[in-house]
DNA sequence: CTAAAACTATGTACGTCATACGTTTATTAT
DNA sequence: ATAATAAACGTATGACGTACATAGTTTTAG
């Protein structure tokens, strides 16, 4: 897995890529970052810096010090250059991002041997989860668009193939993949902190209910009902706030995927009847 | 609905606010910062510049370029105060960021007289959806820690309402609401620059084909064969891509909230034809 | 074999950012 | 009146992304 620049022009036209929040998220110049292209210049010198270099260097940092510490001076130092010497490989720091993202996503899990498609789907989740939690960095590099780096596609691909062995077809699958995506990361962000900050009177913070507390000791419970009746049910340990993880999946993600899985199944069942 | 800074303290304990990623997720800072407290200080001029006000300046520059032109400075400039005065009532920009995504979520909206749990739940999800269509910038902001705002809690809050109504007990409602807010922010997230961008080739960019058509022209198809199905019935124009937005939910959320809805629903059937 | 073309790396410089720190100014309790 | 206290300001610092001009190196055309 290479990933080459081909060529990134001059922004000349400038016209439309100002989308609001700036950082154009020009697909196309991704694209030809992302994708190797093999052949490398004709004249001139070997370069000895690379975008792969930088990349993986990128990463360390990020696994050494987080997503704040990653500065360009600080990739170039890391590996003996100037950090002007990095822009000849990248055009911007955007860009970069985007092929770290990458890169620190690695391959996707296997799920070879997987026939039935929940238990291929939960593997997935969980492996997802699994990398978030090694790298909670990734969650914080800003999403510009559905993923077109190689190893995200890997990703995509494999969570694919059961969904279609599932019986969803083409644009099913395709929002069924986003939604599973969704909520993996979504749920990461969520509790990625609460599952390792202790609690602050020494106690072991078991999923909401630490955040409960904190909340019932300044929010008013009149204005928030349901959340209050919910928060009751957290601190008194109710089912699902303190059971362990069964199996890849946490807790917190399980239920909603498997009632996720539990819609699908239906959905497919009910158009196999349907069809013949 | 007013923010009052209570007190945040020396920092000097420092040890354990350091979380990898740095940015301090001290719930308890985020807590004192977000809610009101009432009684302003005894001695000294009384303050003309406010958190509230500050923070409205915020979404104010936010909305008009972006969440990257936000800037203390600019804040400072915008309310014809100096830099500096910004930091008397707001501790650091993150504790601001938080102050500031709650203040731009605003109220949630009214599902009163709405008594099928499942429509309630999609009207709640076609809102906020709306909300990320209409501030776009929210979706940058980082995510620190589960909702601890007044505005962010309120929107948590008419969720969990139709779930617990639909029979999930606490944890289960929770672990939905979770569930459902991770997807429309996912969702909105990857779709954001897809509906805005124009096609390349002055073509119209539907949903998920422009992408498709332009990974084809890079990626070799034979690596990402579940992929390349998909997008191959996607450029055909299979049932879902196409589809226009049924009611408040674009097509790309309304399949997976859908089946989700289904999972919970024949979950809650289950039990209640299980415990009697 | 040479010379120029093509490309890589460097150094300097600029503008912007968050924010630490010390000083001044306005207000209120005594 | 006066002391206490908080609010606002000015200045300064170090880090950031990156524009731009320059110097250096290697390949290929003649």
């Amino acid at each position: 897995m290479t990933y080459i620049v081909l060529e990134w022009g001059d922004d000349t036209d400038g016209t439309a890529m100002a989308t609001r929040d700036g950082k154009g998220a020009d697909l196309r110049r991704s694209l030809t970052l992302l994708w190797e292209g093999g052949a490398r210049g004709q004249r001139g010198p070997r370069p000895r810096l690379t975008v792969e270099r930088i990349a993986h260097a990128a990463v360390e940092i990020a696994d050494a010090d987080g997503l704040e510490a990653l500065s360009m001076q600080r990739i170039a130092a890391e590996l003996g250059y100037s950090t002007m010497s990095i822009y000849n490989h990248i055009p911007s720091k955007d860009l970069l991002l985007e092929v770290v993202a990458d890169v620190a996503a690695g391959r996707p899990p296997e799920l070879g041997g997987e026939t039935d498609f929940r238990e291929a789907v939960r593997r997935w989740a969980g492996a997802l989860w699994a990398g978030f939690q090694a790298r909670p960095w990734l969650l914080r590099v800003p999403l510009d668009h559905a993923p077109v780096g190689p190893n995200q596609l890997a990703w995509l691909d494999r969570l694919l193939q059961p969904l279609l062995a599932a019986g969803l077809v083409g644009g099913e699958a395709r929002a069924a993949a986003l939604h599973l995506t969704a909520v993996v990361r979504g749920t990461a962000q969520i509790s990625a902190d609460m599952s390792t900050a202790r609690g602050t009177d020494g106690e072991f913070p078991r999923d909401g209910v630490e955040l409960a507390r904190a909340l019932a000791e300044v929010v008013d419970p009149d204005g928030y009902p349901a959340l209050a009746a919910v928060h009751a049910a957290e601190i008194a340990g109710d089912d699902l706030g303190h059971r362990r993880p069964d199996g890849v999946l946490p807790a917190e993600l399980s239920f909603g995927v498997d009632r996720f899985l539990d819609g699908v199944e239906s959905w497919t069942a009910a158009r196999t009847s349907r069809d013949g």
